[in-house]
DNA sequence: CTCGTGTCGTAACAGCTGTTACGGTAACAG
DNA sequence: CTGTTACCGTAACAGCTGTTACGACACGAG
């Protein structure tokens, strides 16, 4: 039996409810049928209710920061980096288009868990500061740190509009805005 | 007794409840709590709870888009009317903040409720719909629909994140932000 | 083997949930 | 005044919630 994998396992299946069931049915009871088990494994693992979703929560944070940091280091220019960061965001396919699910859905639940949102706080800021160091390096036309504010604020409301209506906003929908901004902001290269 | 605003005072309440104590708090009680009454009004004003959130749902939409309409009416020029429209769609004071967070909880219950995604689907189609249009009327540089798709989804995500974190994003920052989003795209007036 | 320990399923608890049924009461018609 | 009707507060219901207590089982130590 996996001692070490389980409360990832857990989280995996808190991450499932809040995706397809909403905030409002994400129960223990419904996160032990998710997951196969049943809740005296999960008050086993967990104190209570909160730290269950904090560890969810904390784990989504740490997925998107591990995804994001690779296709940094994979990136070839600044501005790649920054358009490939940015791109990642969006809610492109199932994946990433369950994962704005739930990230708005802990969102939600943050405005009555102090501690949810003092996580949300902490991930967005440095995810603002990470985005903030591409868009410098990138050298853009305008103000950096308006720039910066301007691609994530963009970006985590086209994700969200995605996942809530698939059909308005489809990927090429997102991604042509995306190169767009980019491009009225000077962070793209010039064809040739 | 008024028979006819009460429909509109339960539904000011469930957004008291939704902006002050989140979605899982929702309850019939704490709404009936907010409004100074007792359940026994709620359910005899609304066969169920799902109407009763349906009711402010709607009536939150058919309220910013009055005063939508009243600015778009009273701005001089198209690209004044795309600003301030913009404008009011972020959270720069207690009002606006408290009806972004309510707008969330709204799209975070939609997840599980058929009801209030199609509503959700209708409205930011709308709101889509009329922003592509005062766009095209101000002109911009670059595709007016990807415009319309990167300033629609940019103010809401402004708004979420400074509903969230009021210190990281001030007025200023939203406001600033937006601005040179409009500057970028072509949007702005030359200053003279 | 026995024993202890950690793991986890079962069952129960009190509390809260949406919803319903019922009773009182105010207003109004005659 | 009486009777009717709509309104709404009170109390109750079954069901679900988070949480706890307890027992069964596996497994390694001695």
């Amino acid at each position: 039996m996996p001692r070490e994998g389980q409360g990832e396992l857990l989280s995996r299946a808190v991450w499932d409810v809040l995706a397809q069931q909403g905030l409002e049915r994400l129960t223990i009871r419904a996160v032990a049928a998710a997951a196969g088990c049943t809740t005296g494994l999960v008050m086993h693992r967990f104190p209570n209710r909160r730290a269950l979703l904090r560890h969810a929560r904390q784990l989504l944070h740490e997925t998107t920061r591990a995804r994001v940091e690779a296709l940094e280091a994979a990136a070839g220019s600044p501005r790649a980096a920054l358009r490939a960061v940015l791109h990642q965001g969006l809610a492109l396919d199932p994946q990433t288009t369950a994962e704005s699910t739930v990230w708005l859905g802990f969102l939600a639940a943050a405005v009555a868990d102090e501690d949810l949102i003092a996580m949300h706080r902490a991930g967005n800021r440095a995810w603002r500061a990470r985005v903030g160091r591409l868009v410098e390096a990138a050298a853009p036309r305008q103000d950096p740190a308006a720039v910066t504010v301007a691609l994530i604020t963009m970006v985590e409301g086209a994700a969200a509009f995605a996942a809530a209506d698939p059909e308005a906003y489809p990927p090429a929908v997102q991604t042509a805005m995306l190169d767009l901004t980019l491009d009225a902001f000077g962070l793209t290269d010039p064809v040739g």
